[in-house]
RNA sequence: GGUGAGGUGGGUGAGUGGCUGAAACCAACGGUUUGCUAAACCGUCGUACCUUGAAAAGGGUACCGAGGGUUCGAAUCCCUCCUUCACCGCCA
């Protein structure tokens, strides 16, 4: 959520960034409707407090009134308590609607993009930050896509995922199970090495945590619901690492807190992007470790950089070409301020697979989960939020496979090796 | 799931209807003292919103797990929910 402060102080500013998102007139008019709401709340507030103030007043001098036996006076001081009373009521509903209203208005902006955002409205618009082709697969002509070789290497089996539990759903096996194991302790011992502290999280998040991190409302739909018991799936990490410190407020030298943690995620709507792509790339349940930072506002940008620096040395590691875009104004999250996405390019495919995605969200998660820090000084402040994924498994799999596959079997890179117990994957029929 | 006892400020912990936003102690911060360390002493020490002010600072309102209720007045009484602990039952 936007800080309300920021909008009333840097409305310009605000609109700018927005622009950059291609968001309809209506969303822009947005700004102008809370500022209004704002103004309308702050007299009824001042109004209302008033009234409260008077009615303590009166309170406190009946008691007195009372002691001294004046129970005529005490009397008339109840009969203007009960008249100040009618309209308190009344005032205080008119305060909770307004304030109910101006922060479902609110919550409908999307974060103000950070000024190096480029503008553009999809995916076409990003800018290529990075590419790194170095160790550029030069695969025969047998090369096979991921679905293909998960049937020669038992990695994968989409139909028994189906028959146990429905369309989306993986099941992996014997080599593909294994994998995953390999892949989440490297990327969890990557991330401690790297000052992450792990998290070992609940799955389930009740609604205030989903609320936090900006899942309610904006994607309820996306996430599974658990009607008895008033429980969300997770969709990320993200929700219940980030969560942790919902409400709270740190001191300065506590900065900053770094988390990772490994969680499954679900999503009903499984991931618009690849939509035409087969294979592991659509499913309701997969596999992430995640990195999280809270930082102070003065080094987020910093702390994004080594987070990028993070990310980068796991796909080195994984000997994995890759391309790192900085998303354009149209093509971001909600959410957030900045983000990078990482795309592995699978030779086999020959086209760029989404693995990663880190992003700063300053002060828009904090904001709504009351997430702050006390300064030298002694003031509160909101501080910045960051995530990413160091990484996405199932898309890390499909790459492995198809960048390292050779006439032999797929080739396991150096770092991966002491996890998955061996220098290659051999096929079933070896 | 059953029974019992609790949920108060960073911590411990007082407070059973009226001047209590909340005693006391500890921690923390600032200062005095000190050759240094320790100790002692003085002071500060919750959050949000409204408001006066250039600011420093001041005034007001709300909040003692959450939400409702009783009352002129509630941390204190009543109801519902959540949650923690202990014991029992069940169980990976």
């Amino acid at each position: 959520m936007i800080e309300l402060n920021t909008l009333r102080n840097q409305t310009e500013r605000v609109l700018t960034g927005l622009r950059k998102r291609n968001l309809p007139q209506a969303q822009l008019d947005l700004v102008d409707q809370v500022l209004n709401s704002d103004q309308l709340r702050k007299s009824i507030q001042a109004s209302l407090d008033h009234q409260l103030a008077r009615l303590n007043q009166l309170s406190r001098d009946i008691g007195q009134l009372m002691k001294e036996g004046k129970s005529d006076q005490a009397q008339s001081a109840r009969e203007e308590v009960a008249a100040i009373k009618q309209s308190t009521r009344t005032e205080e509903i008119r305060l909770v609607e307004i304030q109910e209203k101006m922060e479902g208005l609110l919550v409908q902006l999307p974060n103000v993009p950070h000024e190096s955002v480029p503008v553009g409205t999809s995916a076409e618009d990003n800018e290529i930050y990075e590419e790194w082709l170095d160790p550029m697969p030069t695969l025969g002509s047998g090369a096979k896509p991921h679905w293909e070789l998960a049937k020669d290497y038992r990695v994968f089996d989409m139909e028994l995922g189906v028959k146990i539990s429905g369309s989306g759903f993986m099941l992996y096996r014997q080599n593909g199970a294994r994998l995953q194991r390999a892949l989440i302790n490297f990327f969890l011992d990557q991330a401690s090495q790297a000052g992450y502290e792990e998290i070992w999280a609940p799955l389930l998040v009740n609604k205030d945590s989903a609320r936090g991190t900006g899942q309610l409302p904006d994607k309820e739909g996306q996430m599974y619901y658990v009607e008895k018991d008033d429980l969300y799936l997770i969709p990320t990490a993200e929700v219940p690492v980030t969560n942790m410190y919902r409400d709270v407020i740190l001191k300065e030298e506590e900065l900053p807190i770094r988390l990772t943690g490994y969680t499954p995620c679900f999503r009903r709507e499984a991931g618009s992007y690849g939509a035409h792509v087969k294979g592991l790339n659509r499913v309701h349940q997969f596999d992430k470790v995640e990195i999280v930072r809270m930082e102070h506002p003065d080094r987020s940008y910093e702390a994004l950089m080594q987070m990028l620096d993070h990310v980068r040395g796991l796909l080195k590691k994984l000997e994995l070409p890759y391309r790192i875009l900085r998303l354009c104004g149209g093509d971001m999250g909600f959410a957030s301020a900045l983000t990078f996405d990482f795309e592995v390019y699978s030779a086999a495919q020959q086209r760029w697979l989404e693995v990663s995605s880190v992003s700063n969200f300053e002060t828009f998660q904090s904001n709504r989960m009351k997430l702050r820090f006390k300064n030298k000084e002694g003031q509160i402040k909101l501080l910045h939020t960051l995530n990413g994924s160091a990484m996405a498994l199932a898309r890390i799999v499909a790459a492995l496979l198809e960048n390292h596959q050779t006439s032999d079997g797929i080739r396991i890179p150096e770092a991966l090796r002491v996890y998955f117990g061996a220098d290659l994957m051999k096929p079933l029929n070896a």
